[in-house]
Formats: structure tokens, C-alpha cells, sequence
RNA sequence: GCCGUUGUAGCUCAGUGGUAGAGCACUUCCUUGGUAAGGAAGAGGUCGUGAGUUCAAUUCUCAUCAACGGCUCCA
């Protein structure tokens, strides 16, 4: 007998050899359908392996992650085996679960074959008959020498590449129906808790992650212990499609792009240029309170400077090709900090000088592939809130520090609460080659920088291989609507170009020392940001960044005048106020103000008229009653002022 | 750049081997209406672009451009 500690701290004696599911069936029926799988002793378990020592079980249902990896994990091998039933001799690579986009997907090689999305319903449909089937997942132990043989014999060079990572007492298969794969495991009881199915996409993805690889073709599909889920799920994408930053950004009128103009580049709408005012004035409000000085430099510059930066040839992929001028070659810029530097360089530079911070919206150019281009998050034109501060290495730490205060600030104010600080430091196998080649000032600058975080008390991951290859960076990654994980900020330290321009400054002791450079942008891009704002407010931006803040809707004609007569008071106090003067009824008109998420709407008609007031409706709440005038602006003006979210 | 899908009116989308349709938006008229769509009429498209097959192509084939879903890459 063997003791199964359970979660609620109770034991239970069973026979060695039990499995969890028997566990569960002693407990009930209705707990036995539900379990997929199992932890034992911390480690995930088949439910229907056997237990053979003492242990403290936790049953995994859907309602555990662990469980519905376990249940995606299974329906990647179910869809194998329907792939394998319409194309034979496929091979397979990996195929794992995912979290977000939620599901799992199957990587394959499909030899000359293709695969088309008419080709995913027939697998679909080939894959309910064998969940039906309830065909159990068996698990069986192989020796590496077997499987080494059995896979060579089948001429799968895919999983005999897997195995060479794996030794004797690792390797196990799993089998279900007709399908055996190389597999840790571990998997749900039998095929029939496959409910609901739905094959989503077909992507080719580059074997290893390498595009100097072969491309395989993947298979993206999710499935769910019932339809419900499915319907929930489904729903859920539907809702996240209605956020998404280009279907907002066309009906709010923020943004267009045309093709005559070019793939990548932005044209800003008026109500696109009304945040990017607002944005900066921000910005600019934020900077010069931290003393930044604002430069202003050119979108180009000779292909001296970008050899001189380092940039060239490294980073020549992601410019645009150059332009031929009197014997000279210009590139468009895709960075800012070469031209900030040389404005550093233009004066003798004392210590009294430092901290110096220059910053600018600047304007970048980045040829970026063709595929890699998405709405707003992913451009060719690019407007950075870049700044970069020249310091001494004893005044780093408080400048990062205050950097970082910068963007909790600002993090504050647009209520971002969903992101992940990334601390990307370097890869010492890759000193010389990705990153330069001075390994004590990467020790100590991501020491200081990671002290830095610690200090605010921001959570945050280390990343290593990630870092710029000047220096460590923090970022800040978020998710687009459709799940799409971006940098949206970028905080990031720099001691090489200070040395490739020669950039200098004159101690107290009279001597010459190389600064170290901040580079930051805490509000990314305008594109980027703007775009992820869109989605973060879903449209119904606050206050001070929404386009049209009032609209004044006149009951009826008669009332226009007044109604344009309340609007010229709103725009006297800076408010950003319009009429909505044509003939229509006030539902329409209210009707048509909602869908445009403007925050005020301002009914007047004859009671209001008389009494000098306005009657005002806030977007997505209703009528809140009648105002006089100035107490609507006033309360209007402050909330614009202070930026308030709400 | 690679794999897959798509491209019809300003927007959302039907449709066809015999030179095109709906709803919304737009213009004009009627209506002057009190908190999420009042009514009528009108205007608007060489069906992404180029070539091929055909008596005939928006429809079939190929190429190309762009967008979308991924891979790689990045703010």
C-alpha cells in the first residue's frame, strides 16, 4: 500500500500501481469525467498512469492551467493523426500547446505536398470521428537505442534530431489509435474529452525558428471539452476583433494608408493629429519639468556617420537604400542617436555640462519586410519620443532611475497596467560578434540597471541574448487585441558609440572621459503608441486625448444658433467642441456621437435655451442631467487638465 | 523575405463566362422631431494592376502590387 496525500491535506491508502483516475473515481463519477490529467509529486502525470510510491496527488481539470495545456497538448496528437490518415508518410516535428493565442498547433513536412485551408475542414471533420472514438493515449518507455532505430528505419531525420537530446529513462511514446508519436507527455485520458474543434490557420514556420532552415508547414487549431467553451471562446475573438486598433482607427478617423503613398506609411487623419498634439504636449511638458533640451535634426545624413555609428553595415537590412548626391551616399535615418551625438560633439563638453538630455520627435525610416508591416504597430515611418542623456558613470544610476520614473509616471496617467518589464542583457558567448566587446562595463551597467528595478519595485524578466548590441535595455511588452506581443517602450543603456564618435567630456581632474549615453523612449512611437492606446481604450479615449471632447446636438434647427453659441464659449476655454447642425432627429444625432465615442454630449433645445444651461449626456452612461454653461466648462477644463482617465 | 488567405462603391459585404448589386455614409427635397438609426429621390464602381485563354473575362489561368493570419525580424 502506498499513502496519496491530497490538497485538502487528507490521505488515502491505495494499492501501488493505482492511478489518479482510480483516485478520482473513489471520490466521484462526476470528478472522474473531469480529470485530464494529474500532478504527482509536483510532476505532471497521465491520469491513467500507475503510482508507485507515496505521493501528494492534485487532480488537473479544465480548470487548471497544467490541464488545459495537457488537453491542447492532445489535441495536437489527434490532429496528427488525422494528417497522417490524409497525407501518409507526413513527418512531424513538434507540436505544443499555447496560452495566448489559446490552443496548439502542429509543425509538419509534408514532403512535395501542399497544404490549403480546404484541405483543414476535412481534417477537422477526420478529427471529430476520432475523438469519438475514444481512443486512449497509451504511454510506453523505449531505450534510446530503439528509438534511435525505429525512427531511422522510418527515415524520420525530425525525430531522430529530438532524440539527440534525450537519454535512456527519458524517452517515452505515446499512442492513441492508429498515431505513435515521440512524446514526454503526458496526455489526457482518451480522445472522447475532444468536444469541440476548430482548426484555425496554416502558417509556414521555419524549422528551429531559423529562416536558413527549412520552411514546414504549421497547423494552428483549438479545442475545448464542449461547444460552450468553443461558443465563449469564439466570442471572446470576436470581442477582441471589435478593439483592434485598424478597425478603430478607420471609424474614429485617425489614421489612413495608401497605396500610392506606400506600404508602412502612416497619413494621420485630423482626429489622428489632434492625439499626436496632445501626446507631445505631454511629452514636452514631462521632459522640460526633468530639464531635456529639445533639438531638432535632420530626417537624413550621410553614409560617413552610419559607418561611424556601427549601424552600417549591421543594420543596413532595415534601411531604406541610399540616395546618390554630389558624390556622396545619404541614407534616410532609422535612428535618431547619431544625429543627437554629433550635436554633442559640436561643443567642448565640461562635467559641469552633465547630466545633458537631448530630445526630440524624431522621425525615423525603417525598411521593414514586406510580412512584418501590421496597421499601426508596425510602420516604415516612425515618430519617436526619443531623448538621449550624456552622463558620467557616477550620475547613471539616478539618470536611469529618473528615466524609469518617467515612464511609471506616464504609466500612471494612461492607466497601463497589463505589461511586462523586459530586462535584456547581453550573451557573453556572443561578446565581439552581437554585442561589443567589453565584458566588465556589461557586468557592471546591468547590475546598476537591474538595482535600478529592483528599487522601484517593478516586476520584471531577465532575458539574456536580448540586450542592443551597445549596452542592456529595459522594455516594455505588451499585446496587441489580437494577442500580438510588442515593445511599446524601450529604455536602454549605451557605452559603445560614445567610444565609435569619440565622444568626450573634461572631469574635475581635467581629464578627458567617455560618458555613457541613455537611450529612451517612454512613449515608443506615436504609431506604435497610438495604436496601442486605441486598443487600451477601445476607441473611448479620455478627456484630454479624445478628438472631439464635446459635441453640442441642437433638439432642432431652432436651436442652433444657440447651440453654436454654447460651442464658441466651450472652444474659448481650449475645449475642442463642434455643432452637430444637420437636419436629423436628436436620436440620430446622439446615436451617431456615441459611435464616434465622443465623451460629451451637450442636448440643447428650448428649456435649455431659456435657462441658459445645457443638458449633458457622457458617452456610454446616459443623460446625467441638466448644467448651466460654466459649470459644465469648468468641470470640463479641469478634467482635460489634470488628464484625468475618467 | 518565406508559407497560407483575400482584393467588387467612402465603409461593411452579396454576386455573375454575356461589360454589376445591398445596407450604411454622401447630395437634394419633405419633415422641426427631447436622449442610440424619420421618409423620399439622386449621385457614386474601367470589379487591385498587367498579360493570357475565349466570339466575349469582374468571373478562368499566370504574373505583379497591397492587405490579412503565421514564421523570421523589431519601437
Amino acid at each position: 500500500m502506498i499513502n496519496i496525500t491530497l490538497p485538502d491535506g487528507s490521505v488515502k491508502q491505495v494499492e501501488k500501481g493505482t492511478s489518479s483516475m482510480d483516485i478520482a473515481k473513489s471520490i466521484s463519477e462526476g470528478l472522474a469525467r473531469k480529470v485530464l490529467a494529474a500532478t504527482v509529486n509536483g510532476i505532471v502525470f497521465d491520469a491513467n498512469r500507475p503510482i508507485n510510491e507515496d505521493a501528494t496527488l492534485k487532480l488537473l481539470t479544465w480548470n487548471d492551467t497544467d490541464g488545459q495545456m495537457t488537453f491542447w497538448h492532445s489535441s495536437a496528437h489527434l490532429m496528427a493523426e488525422a494528417v497522417e490518415s490524409m497525407f501518409p508518410g507526413v513527418k512531424f516535428w513538434v507540436g505544443p500547446p499555447l496560452d495566448n493565442p489559446k490552443g496548439f498547433y502542429y509543425d509538419m513536412d509534408l514532403g512535395d505536398r501542399k497544404m490549403t485551408e480546404d484541405d483543414l475542414a476535412a481534417l477537422e471533420k477526420k478529427m471529430n470521428e476520432l475523438a469519438k472514438q475514444q481512443n486512449v493515449f497509451s504511454r510506453k518507455e523505449m531505450s534510446k537505442a530503439d528509438a534511435v532505430k525505429y525512427f531511422t528505419e522510418k527515415g524520420d531525420e525530425y525525430k531522430l534530431d529530438l532524440l539527440q537530446n534525450l537519454n535512456d529513462g527519458e524517452i517515452t511514446f505515446y499512442t492513441q489509435g492508429n498515431f505513435t508519436d515521440l512524446c514526454r507527455g503526458p496526455h489526457i485520458p482518451n480522445t472522447g474529452f475532444i468536444k469541440a474543434i476548430k482548426l484555425t490557420n496554416i502558417a509556414g514556420a521555419y524549422w528551429k525558428g531559423d529562416e536558413k532552415n527549412k520552411q514546414l508547414t504549421r497547423v494552428y487549431g483549438v479545442t475545448f471539452p464542449s461547444q460552450k467553451e468553443m461558443d465563449e471562446h469564439l466570442a471572446m475573438l470576436e470581442e477582441a476583433k471589435k478593439r483592434d486598433h485598424r478597425k478603430l482607427g478607420k471609424e474614429l478617423g485617425i489614421y489612413t494608408m495608401d497605396d500610392q503613398v506606400g506600404p508602412g506609411l502612416i497619413l494621420w487623419m485630423p482626429n489622428g493629429g489632434v492625439i499626436i498634439e496632445e501626446l507631445e504636449k505631454l511629452a514636452k511638458e514631462s521632459e522640460q519639468a526633468a530639464g531635456y533640451k529639445r533639438v531638432v535634426t535632420p530626417h537624413i545624413a550621410k553614409e560617413s556617420m552610419y559607418l561611424t555609428s556601427g549601424h552600417l553595415p549591421y543594420y543596413a537590412d532595415s534601411m531604406f537604400p541610399p540616395m546618390e548626391m554630389d558624390g556622396d551616399r545619404y541614407y534616410l535615418r532609422a535612428m535618431n542617436c547619431p544625429h543627437h551625438h554629433k550635436i554633442f560633439d559640436a561643443e567642448l563638453r565640461s562635467y559641469k555640462d552633465l547630466p545633458l538630455r537631448l530630445a526630440e520627435y524624431g522621425t525615423c525610416y525603417r525598411y521593414e519586410q514586406s510580412g512584418e508591416l501590421f496597421g499601426l504597430m508596425r510602420v516604415r515611418c516612425l515618430h519617436m519620443n526619443d531623448a538621449h542623456i550624456y552622463c558620467s558613470k557616477e550620475q547613471f544610476a539616478q539618470e536611469f532611475k529618473a528615466v524609469n520614473d518617467l515612464y511609471l509616471k506616464y504609466f500612471k496617467i494612461f492607466g497601463i497596467e497589463k505589461y511586462v518589464m523586459r530586462l535584456s542583457l547581453h550573451d557573453p558567448e556572443k561578446l565581439g560578434q552581437k554585442y561589443v566587446n567589453e565584458p566588465e562595463l556589461w557586468k557592471e551597467t546591468e547590475e546598476l540597471v537591474r538595482n535600478v528595478l529592483i528599487e522601484t519595485g517593478v516586476p520584471f524578466v531577465e532575458v539574456k541574448g536580448e540586450g542592443a548590441f551597445y549596452g542592456p535595455k529595459i522594455d516594455v511588452q505588451i499585446w496587441s487585441a489580437i494577442g500580438r506581443e510588442f515593445t511599446l517602450a524601450t529604455n536602454q543603456v549605451d557605452f559603445a558609440q560614445s567610444r565609435s564618435f569619440n565622444l568626450t567630456f573634461t572631469n574635475a581632474q581635467n581629464e578627458k572621459e567617455i560618458p555613457l549615453i541613455i537611450h529612451r523612449a517612454p512613449l515608443g512611437t506615436h504609431e506604435r503608441f497610438i495604436g496601442f492606446l486605441l486598443e487600451h481604450y477601445a476607441g473611448k479615449f479620455p478627456m484630454w486625448l479624445a478628438p472631439v471632447q464635446v459635441k453640442v446636438l441642437p433638439i432642432s434647427d431652432k436651436f442652433v444658433d444657440y447651440a453654436k453659441a454654447v460651442s464658441d464659449k466651450l472652444k474659448n476655454a481650449d475645449i475642442r467642441a463642434e455643432v452637430d447642425d444637420r437636419n436629423e432627429k436628436i436620436g440620430k444625432k446622439i446615436r451617431d456621437t456615441e459611435m464616434m465615442k465622443v465623451p460629451y454630449m451637450l442636448v440643447v433645445g428650448e428649456k435649455e435655451m431659456n435657462e441658459n444651461k445645457v443638458a449633458v449626456r457622457r458617452q456610454g452612461k446616459g443623460d446625467i442631467g441638466l448644467k448651466s454653461i460654466d459649470e459644465f466648462m469648468n468641470e470640463a477644463v479641469a478634467e482635460i487638465k489634470e488628464r484625468r482617465a475618467e
